[in-house]
DNA sequence: AGGACTTCCTGTCGTTCTGACAAAAAGCTA
DNA sequence: TAGCTTTTTGTCAGAACGACAGGAAGTCCT
């Protein structure tokens, strides 16, 4: 066999995005509602496929996020690959899903193209009753494991956070991703010994009813020393 | 525009897999010698493409571990995507790296297949004078950072030993791929500290020279608790 | 105006964890 | 037996952590 006929195979690549955010203090993600053929009318995470043979992949993630949620300038990072050959029926579909971090400000899903996308809460996204198309039950709790992680030893929290915030609004987040209470002197005392996380921002305050509270920006400092830990 | 005559882009699909181990207490990377075109002769990481369009991914990285680097049965992980449009001359190629970590045993390379793989220092292959084919440099400090944190707050330096193992030989490990000094002490202390991490094998010993040492196996605990604390 | 209430922020206290070091234990070699 | 090496068991002070008390700074209600 001298010379080899042999041509390696080739695939759809897809991007999937598992986009989580805040509101009243739980963990949402963004799913849509399939408006073709596999799984139609089913719910499933934001995604496509690449434009073509040239786009790099976290562009076209970037895309879809614009595209179909509307955001952009959020928090975006890799989070796995699922290439199982039989997830998806129309063929080999390789997709590389990305975790993005929204801040809870962008309330209604903005609505230039997908209007059908909605905020879900996370438990009843993962509920056992629900249905998600393809294998994107298995995406999103890799992606909010990693959220979940990455709040221990990174400053990822603050991605949750509009660019001022309180500490209280702070702990919110690790309390939702987290789902657990934390003893907020405790938690302030952490948050600040922690050099680099937060920053003050203006003396400003702001208040609903209590003692107004110091604002903060997001520090320089993305990995943090000592981390903070989960009970 | 009814009907769209818009098909997604076909891709290459292919695995790379950065190998890792411990000789002499050292990090070695295991690379092979490219024998044809892009990049011939120069260093590369073991890999290939997908071998026909329903083969799994992680199949695909056990089949290139075993052909190109003679190993099975070790500790492998998915790591990253490449898939920035430049990176291969040939076409639009999209690699999943996967991470390995072999025991010190295995010590001339298997020669089954290609017997041009060797094993090399890290500091070595990422030397600023050494090239890389492809972007693998940038996918061997990948791999090796992720050891880096793994070791932190995972069992994962137990695969980098053999089934049997004294607490010095573990610390071995987290010296090189930290590559840092640790106390003997404080680090026997610490890993007899997170339980489930190590369990002690046989009472049986074995000496060089100095007091014999006891045996431990992995324990089976994969999230250490309380971690790991590089310094 | 003056409490009542809410939330924010600063401390305290005892336990646990950590890093630096001492010293005994258990082999080998000469 | 003395000397060397390496493993194992302790000691001790300082830092980190969980649980909790209490003062500070606003709003709301009467």
């Amino acid at each position: 066999m001298p010379d080899d006929p042999w041509q390696p195979p080739r695939i759809l690549l897809a991007v999937d995005l598992v986009i989580l955010t805040l509101r009243d203090a739980r963990l949402h993600v963004l799913l849509v509602e399939r408006g073709i053929d596999p799984f139609l009318g089913a719910l499933a995470l934001p995604g496509g496929f690449l434009r073509d043979e040239h786009e790099d992949i976290e562009v076209a993630a970037r895309r879809e996020l614009s595209e179909e949620a509307g955001l952009s300038d959020v928090h975006l990072e890799p989070l796995a690959v699922y290439g199982e050959p039989g997830r998806d029926p129309r063929g080999r579909v390789v997709s590389v899903a990305y975790l993005a971090i929204a801040p809870r400000l962008p309330e209604p899903v903005a609505g230039t193209d997908a209007a059908n996308a909605s905020w879900i809460p996370v438990d009843d996204a993962l509920a056992p009753g629900a249905k998600l198309a393809f294998d994107h039950r298995r995406i999103v709790i890799d992606g909010v494991e990693r959220a979940r992680v990455k709040l221990e030893h990174t400053a990822l929290a603050t991605a949750f956070c509009a660019e001022s915030f309180t500490i209280s609004e702070l702990q919110q987040v690790y309390e939702a991703v987290w789902d657990v209470r934390l003893d907020p002197r405790n938690f302030y005392r952490k948050v600040q010994g922690a050099r680099g996380f937060i920053v003050a921002d203006g003396p400003m305050r702001k208040t609903p009813n209590g003692r107004p509270a110091r604002l903060f920006r997001a520090g320089p400092i993305h990995v943090l020393n000592p981390p903070m830990t989960r009970p």
